[in-house]
RNA sequence: GGCCCCGUCGUCUAGUGGUUAGGACACAGGCCUUUCACGCCUGCGGCACGGGUUCGAGUCCCGUCGGGGUCACCA
């Protein structure tokens, strides 16, 4: 039998870490067993903007490589994959129910409902319900109704007896039939409910595994009794642990993001996102764009394939070593028997370290090709971008190094990208280094000759003429080069030297070197 | 509160009765060095607790404690 998963958002607007998670998950058990993954919406409740909220989400399983074999865009055979568009079904399938005796249409009104579960409640008492308003017979309708009474449906869930759910993840787990209420499948108004959608589509689209977080597996045994009452042959279940806040073992939620904020990693993260976002002009609300939501990551140039390695080991791992994976060699190591079953906490700092991975895996070329567009939105490089251009990038890339740990990161090495009477200069550089020291501008000035002397004017050449220099002054080469860094590039810190003056070239360099030595000259240290 | 799940360094984890309890990230110190990164070396640090079972328990059993999830005419 073909493996058949599925993972069912609603159309929330964002996707959350912790779901993305789940989907990998599912994503990679059914390429795993060369099975299928479906995308099914679950969009019974809201039914406003559902493309519009959907969007980020579909987006953001595609960028993760977690493409779907049916559901939307794509279809499949055994569509429609939006729920708010398979209410017949759910119909039918309460009609079953109902016609099958494992369900009744209750008549009690909310607050008759509300008023036995609270008696119960001051009584300390387990809630049974009386079923008091309990109809079963057209007879039993018509005196109902005659009242004026609304129903809805409910679950004749078993009072004695006991399930044992075999989960593929956590064992069995074993319930009481008679802890179970009467739940509610069908509203009054004739809307069905999370818990009927579900087991009937699972059972429609043939879902061979239920890949879920652990907070539905208290709801494992209506479902069962719902399918099970309908006959279905059910499915497999694999429960997962949640992903926990940072540093807690608290279910990560969208809705707690002040509370990450108190958490220093977690805030160093978004300020660093934000600075990214701020220089590309991108705006920011922090529903949006914060590091429980995947758009965060792809928005400042994290790569993919570095989320979902960080997210596959977060609950799963194969062996006591190996922790680099490539998404192809995700699929094939991967399997359930070896998931975890205590929650993992999202921890920010582990997620850029896998970051910096696989970042210095790229080749040059790729890293040039994410960059770029980094480039032109801050309005630092055309597009599209000429050879002249693309050949700088690559050049900086290459002498940056690990810098760079983000795509986004382009952006602290904006020197390179800017005409020479556009350099901006961090006074503070220049106090310390050229206004300060005592003969700074001096030995610059000095040096500024041998620069325009430099012959070739690459990092090698440029090295040894600086070494020479100092030699000859009598001084440390940091004396000098510290002097020289704030310059040419404005700031304390960058690159190595010698690479920076080389990419700069000559004629840059000695522009800037004139404009920081006029600078000095027209407001010397006071 | 009932039910259910979970409990190995700060974090992610390996460990399926016999290990000096291993790795990774983080952290501390050192090396490298022109800044910032990278890299290298060293170090710190853990089986929640208590009873069993056993020659022997992180591993099995019971209990305690702790953490979490779930108990909707939400999904």
């Amino acid at each position: 039998m073909t493996v058949r998963t599925r993972f069912a958002p609603s159309p929330t607007g964002y996707l959350h870490i912790g779901g993305v998670r789940t989907a990998l998950f599912c994503w990679l058990f059914a390429e795993r067993h060369a099975g299928r993954f479906i995308l099914r919406i679950d969009d019974t409740d809201q039914q406003r903007n559902v493309q519009e909220a959907l969007r980020p989400i579909l987006e953001g399983l595609k960028w993760l490589g977690i493409d779907w074999d049916e559901g939307p865009e794509v279809g499949g055979p055994y569509g429609p994959y939006y729920q708010s568009e398979r209410t017949e079904l759910y119909e039918a399938a309460v009609e079953e129910l109902l016609r099958r005796g494992f369900a009744y249409r209750d008549y009690a009104t909310p607050e008759e409902f509300q008023a036995e579960r609270e008696a119960a409640q001051a009584d300390k008492r387990e809630f049974v319900y009386s079923r008091r308003w309990m109809a079963e017979t057209p007879a039993d309708y018509a005196r109902f109704e005659a009242e004026g009474r609304q129903s809805v449906v409910r679950l004749k869930m078993p009072r004695e007896g006991s399930l044992t759910i075999n989960d593929l993840i956590r064992g069995q787990v074993e319930f009481q039939w008679a802890r179970e209420q009467d739940h509610v499948i069908q509203r009054a108004d004739g809307s069905c409910l999370y818990h009927l959608a579900n087991v009937v589509d699972d059972q429609a689209m043939r879902i061979t595994h239920v890949i879920r977080a652990e907070e539905h597996l208290s709801n494992t045994p209506r479902q069962v009794f719902i399918g099970r009452s309908l006959g279905y042959e059910m499915p497999e279940y694999a429960h997962l642990p949640f992903v926990a806040e940072p540093g807690s073992k608290v279910k990560l939620s969208k809705r707690k993001l002040d509370k990450y904020l108190k958490n220093r990693d977690f805030a160093d993260l978004l300020d660093h996102g934000r600075r990214i976002a701020e220089a590309i002009g991108l705006e920011t609300r922090p529903e949006e764009f914060n590091p429980v939501v995947v758009d965060f990551y792809r928005e400042i140039g994290f790569l993919s394939e570095a989320i979902v390695n960080y997210l596959a080991l977060l609950g799963w791992s194969l062996d006591d070593r190996t922790e680099h994976f490539r998404p192809s060699e995700l699929v094939q190591h991967f399997s359930l028997d070896r998931v975890n079953r205590a929650p993992a906490s999202f921890d920010p700092v582990k997620l850029q370290a896998f970051q910096d991975y696989h970042m210095q895996q790229l080749p040059l070329a790729d890293k040039t090709v994410m960059v770029l567009p980094y480039l032109q939105r801050a309005g630092r490089a055309p597009a599209p971008a000429g050879a002249d251009v693309e050949t700088r990038v690559t050049q900086v890339l290459q002498a940056a190094g690990d810098r760079i740990k983000v795509a986004g990161d382009i952006l602290d090495y904006d020197e390179f990208f800017t005409p020479d009477d556009a350099l901006v200069f961090d006074e503070k550089a220049i106090d310390k280094r050229l206004r300060k020291p005592a003969d700074a501008v001096g030995l610059l000035g000095r040096f500024r000759a041998v620069l325009a002397e430099c012959e070739p004017f690459d990092a090698a050449t440029l090295d040894a003429q600086l070494h020479g220099f100092v030699e000859v002054e009598g001084i440390q080469i940091g004396q000098m080069i510290h002097a020289l860094r704030v310059a040419v590039t404005g700031k304390s810190v960058g690159l190595g030297m010698f690479d920076t003056l080389a990419i700069l070239g000559r004629e840059s360099c000695l522009a800037r070197i004139d404009r920081a030595l006029q600078l000095v000259q027209n407001r010397p240290a006071g």
